[in-house]
DNA sequence: GACGTTTAATTGTCTGACAAATGAAAATTG
DNA sequence: CAATTTTCATTTGTCAGACAATTAAACGTC
């Protein structure tokens, strides 16, 4: 774990990277204590507030955690899955709104990827998931529901679709394409109608995982990511309209 | 963009949190000059070494980017696709490495996400991607050839197969679902008979590609799936019988 | 032995300073 | 006047030393 080719610029940076790579090599293993800020500073040959910068680098990534008093120090954190999806799910939404992602290509990544495990979900779908599900169907049946929460209770149904495959890594690669669409869903006006439909979908997805009936959540699947395109086209359409003249 | 409820603990992460809420909910737009590091200082009541960790956590996720000299400072940046695949690779591996993730349900995620995008990469693949894809069976079958350089060039191949779907997001997403793979599985001993059967499923998922033929692509994909599981359950079971006896 | 106290170690923060980079303004020169 | 060079102010990167807050272990007392 060396550092620093007489280059005095970025050394924050390279101390990081080089405990990065140690803990990514396995060469610093879960729990470890790194050693205090004082000793790497004097081992690196910089000042603590360089060696600070670093961890706090590591840090954000959650990489390592800290821990005052006599006994603390910073330890190589035990990266959970948890811990991962919020940092997915905000570079996810970034992203999209940084990179002019159409809503299109957005949409049909999505749709895609829930396709890919509607199989697994319909296999290993619990009676927890089915109730999230018929539960949140319901909830987006409330008359007076906002457009945001009829979105936020749209975003909780996929999510319990994807959890039922019960493949963490899964769950932790979608939660990204799932979560990171709402901003986008929130630009599009759903009528009672449209609510209605969607709905439908719904409970025809949760109707056929309950009977583990792989083929037809994906026929629903594809049906609700064809109207959410089309409902999508129509809302732009006349946005452009409006704009244009 | 405030901070600081007398709580004198976690400042600069507190500061961090504050700023990329703003860039988040797009208050501070892609390329915006934040203020100097000294005038944040003064503007949140801290010092200026605390506003330096406060950026660093900020760097380190992309979030912005510092230049120095007189019309310098720290920027927003564009996050873009290319910057993003690195931590999403990062936090993946990790995430397979800490969590005692099975190989199992590493490899049933990575094929299912596969499969999701086989019958966009039959409608779309270029013939960059097929002559990438051809490329890299082709080095496959070189004789001498090392396991980790058998797996590098498998995960060059199928990030093709992924790229072929000409969706940024779904690249994005599966960047991280691919690659990681590699280290789990780099602990597999491939034979001469093994590696054969592979870039026979390659070629043939190539041929399908060309062919346009989705269906075809995706059941060579579900079948590569099966093989690679057996693979590694003959591998691990000679494994724990050498352990154990 | 149980319980309160002290103490040492460690992170979190502050102050003040200097070096290095960098673009803009000013000065110089043709 | 135009082009080039020099100077300079601004900003980040780093350093040194200091103090506060926290925490668990060591210690002493009853």
């Amino acid at each position: 774990m060396k550092i620093d080719p007489k280059n005095p610029a970025d050394l924050s940076a390279q101390i990081a990277k080089a405990i990065k790579d140690a803990i990514i090599s396995g060469d610093l293993p879960v729990d470890e204590r790194l050693p205090s800020e004082a000793e790497m500073a004097e081992q690196f040959a910089v000042s603590r507030p360089t060696v600070r910068e670093a961890l706090k680098r590591l840090g954000a990534q959650s990489l390592i955690r800290t821990q005052r008093g006599a006994t603390g120090g910073a330890f190589v954190n035990r990266l959970r899955f948890e811990d991962a999806y919020g940092q997915q799910i905000t570079t996810s939404t970034l992203l999209l709104s940084m990179n002019e992602v159409s809503f299109a290509t957005a949409c049909e990544a999505r749709y895609a990827l829930e396709r890919a495990c509607a199989p697994l979900s319909a296999e290993r779908r619990t009676a927890d998931h089915l109730a999230t599900m018929r539960a949140e169907a319901h909830r987006q049946s409330q008359p007076g529901l906002t457009d945001e929460a009829f979105c936020a209770s749209d975003v909780a149904f996929h999510r319990a679709l994807v959890d039922a495959a019960c493949n963490p890594v899964l769950s932790y690669q979608l939660a990204g394409a799932v979560e990171a669409m709402q901003p986008l869903m929130n630009m599009i006006t759903f009528s009672a109608r449209s609510r209605e439909k969607i709905i439908g979908y719904h409970s025809a997805i949760a109707d056929a995982l309950e009977a583990q009936d792989a083929a037809g959540a994906d026929a629903q699947l594809a049906a609700l990511a064809a109207y959410t395109q089309e409902l999508a086209q129509d809302v732009f359409a006349q946005r452009d309209a409006a704009r244009n003249g």
